[in-house]
DNA sequence: AAAGATTGAAATCTCAATCTTG
DNA sequence: CAAGATTGAGATTTCAATCTTT
């Protein structure tokens, strides 16, 4: 979570757009608004989460458990599913089976591999925070119409297309 | 950085939505979009900066420092714009001085205080990062129109003012 | 005592190396 | 040797405590 907590303001970003010609101050403004918009949306979850003892990442493995088959499966899938490496998964199950929420079994058709298991006491923890949780997530969106939330959407799948073509490519 | 990679799909939130009446498939849809989509980009804007021996925190420094009157601020404003603690803006500008990207000086008129200062070769850094960051970027926001991207900073806009009221709120 | 900055300890995530099993 | 998981070291950020100046 890092990110500026004021956009800069319009003028400021064609004023350098003049010496800047690579510069677009309407994509830029539009990108800094998802940067700034998500890091404000993080940091209010962190404290929520906080009053639960979860941080934001453990509650990430809690729901990922949650939502796959038998709320099973192995670290090198979570990490695939977080989007992080299997040792951060490694440090995260062995937090959450500290507390009881998730088991560690091996597997007994390849013992390379473990399951973590979310346990009745993490369902049961899942089960308290969600209402609560979809319902804050609804009122930060509230401002919003039907219509609007989807256009939204679409804009930001707009948005990752154009990843796969920039920022990370060739140069 | 930490969000999951692929979003719910809506059938899966629109079941369960069935037993959570609390959920409203289309906002969480939305919510999860802006999450996922600023994850993916800061993912390689790191990559991005690391280029040029910069993490995106260092760069956040850099950028915001030229902004300012005579390039130079306290570690407090740097916090304060950055949406960090103090403690952080420290460790920051102490690798940034360390490699002469920055400066210290303290203060004459309150001695408590520090001037950080960006350098002719903190500069020299920027000019040769910024016409290809804003290149990278401009490329991202290239499915959008000049339109869409308006809509998009608008109805991000609407989600900052919902988070006034929500998640972080009274409860 | 209050304000600005820094330091040290703890939490979190990644990379590289290691251990176990196939 | 491949693949899955874990461990240890390094980077980053925060909180609480400390130091200096007002």
């Amino acid at each position: 979570v890092l990110s500026i907590r004021e956009l800069p303001r319009v003028e400021t970003l064609e004023a350098e757009a003049k010496r800047l010609t690579s510069l677009d101050p309407a994509a830029v403004y539009a990108f800094l608004s998802v940067l700034v918009t998500s890091a404000e949306i993080e940091r209010r979850m962190e404290t929520h989460f906080a009053r639960y003892g979860l941080s934001q990442a453990r509650f990430m493995v809690l729901i990922l458990l949650k939502r796959q088959p038998e709320q099973t499966a192995t670290p090198a899938h979570l990490a695939d599913l977080a989007a992080v490496t299997r040792a951060t998964v490694t440090g995260l199950v062995d937090g959450l089976a500290q507390e009881g929420l998730v088991e560690r079994a091996h597997r007994t058709d390849d013992r390379r591999s473990v399951s973590v298991r979310l346990t009745k006491k993490g369902l049961a923890l899942l089960e308290r925070i969600l209402p609560d949780h979809y319902a804050r997530l609804g009122a930060v969106m509230s401002r919003l119409t039907r219509t609007e939330k989807k256009q939204l959407a679409t804009l930001l799948g707009k948005v990752r297309e154009g990843l796969g073509e920039a920022i990370d490519g060739a140069g």
